[in-house]
DNA sequence: ATCAAAAATTAGGCTGACCTAAATTATGAT
DNA sequence: ATCATAATTTAGGTCAGCCTAATTTTTGAT
């Protein structure tokens, strides 16, 4: 029987789905960290999760993780309250989108389908979050959206920026500070043969943004034209 | 060091000051029923509680407990977040009173300090929740208002409903049916001798409600002229 | 004042979710 | 193919917060 399901299982089945997103299996090291604990800790805990009726995924020795049907749509509902939980907070409440993961990280627990529904309603069924991300709607099924990495982009190429899915505040604020948010248009100015460091130009503001290349690879942009 | 405090904490310390309003002290066993929990986890806990630094709660074997100033403001600052989304649930989101306490409950302990502010100004710092129970303010103060139970009232006098603080759904729709609500106008008809149940008569709706003794003790109003 | 019933406490245990340390298995550079 | 290193798993332990059963204390009716 589908027995409840408690906050760390919650937290263990957001972060499993998306280390895999690109197909793979979740290692135990990768989880142990971004869970905050030990590695020992997590092989008990997928070993627990792939032994429940249903399974929450299917584990391995030594080979990772992966979720079943089953532990992916328990990973949906969590992650479809956090996007929701977020853009709201923006919308409605006046945050910013560097304040809002914290807060949602928390929230995501404490939401009833109700709240979620209403939720979901006040924002007339919103498709994205602050950064980007696509909201999965009532029945879990995500928008899939055409996107290429910003470090792609050609130098004097354009382009409007689509996901900038980054947690850490720090980030958020100093893109912000560019006017570099989902919908902004750019141009690519130049790069450094080197390490790939690039210049763009955010059409809103006339700012000018130097990224490095690990953020370069992180935001998602559609090219124009 | 004021340590973190945990969500059952914070459940013992509201049903502690909610037990003590009017004085006295809470007993283990009222406490055991209230949180859903055996008499002897009660006991366990709130001997933890009492020697915290600094203390929760006062406690003596067999005489009950009662918070301390410390142990107060924690209850009134979870018993504010409690009221706050009550209301805002209700003026936000399209919930009814029914529907509120049950939501609340859960989402309170998810409530941070800034989400807080940011719900206390989106309702320009409201003073009462759905069910005229006053919100403590940011610094925890809490509003005096002079009140009677609706059963004290005499027959043919009048009055207006200013709390109605019952957390069952069941009795919250009944009564919202006949339009008894906080600022609803109101008449006592009649009073059966025997067990007091009272026929009150509601202005704005001309309904007629029955009301027993116990609810007609709870119900809080003020007599008009 | 007595004493049965009610209330509270103590003693001892359980479970979930974490931990560290030790042992095992996999990996990749040579 | 070997072997040091990294990754993972196993073994054994802690802690919070609950439990039941047994015991002690209080209370109130007579």
């Amino acid at each position: 029987m589908p027995q409840k399901i408690s906050e760390n299982i919650q937290d263990y089945l957001k972060r499993i789905y998306e280390f895999t997103l690109s197909g793979g299996r979740a290692s135990t090291n990768q989880l142990a960290q971004a869970l905050g604990i030990s590695a020992a800790s997590v092989t008990n805990m997928v070993q627990k999760l792939s032994k429940t009726e249903p399974p929450y995924l299917t584990y391995e020795k030594h080979q990772g993780v992966k979720l079943t049907a089953f532990g992916q749509q328990a990973a949906l509902k969590i992650i479809r309250r956090h996007r929701l939980i977020e853009i709201y907070l923006v919308e409605k409440l006046g945050y910013t989108w560097d304040e809002v993961h914290a807060e949602a990280e928390i929230l995501e627990h404490a939401m009833s389908s109700l709240l979620e529904k209403r939720i979901d309603a006040a924002l007339d069924h919103p498709k994205f979050d602050p950064h980007g991300d696509p909201i999965p709607d009532i029945n879990l099924e995500i928008p899939e959206i055409e996107q290429t990495a910003l470090s792609s982009l050609k130098i004097g190429n354009k382009g409007h920026v689509l996901r900038v899915p980054n947690e850490d505040p720090q980030v958020l604020r100093y893109l912000g500070k560019f006017g570099i948010r989902p919908g902004a248009h750019i141009k690519l100015i130049s790069r450094t043969p080197y390490d790939q460091t690039m210049r763009i130009k955010i059409t809103e503001t006339g700012n000018e943004a130097i990224i490095g290349p690990s953020l370069g690879k992180k935001i998602s942009i559609a090219k124009d034209s």
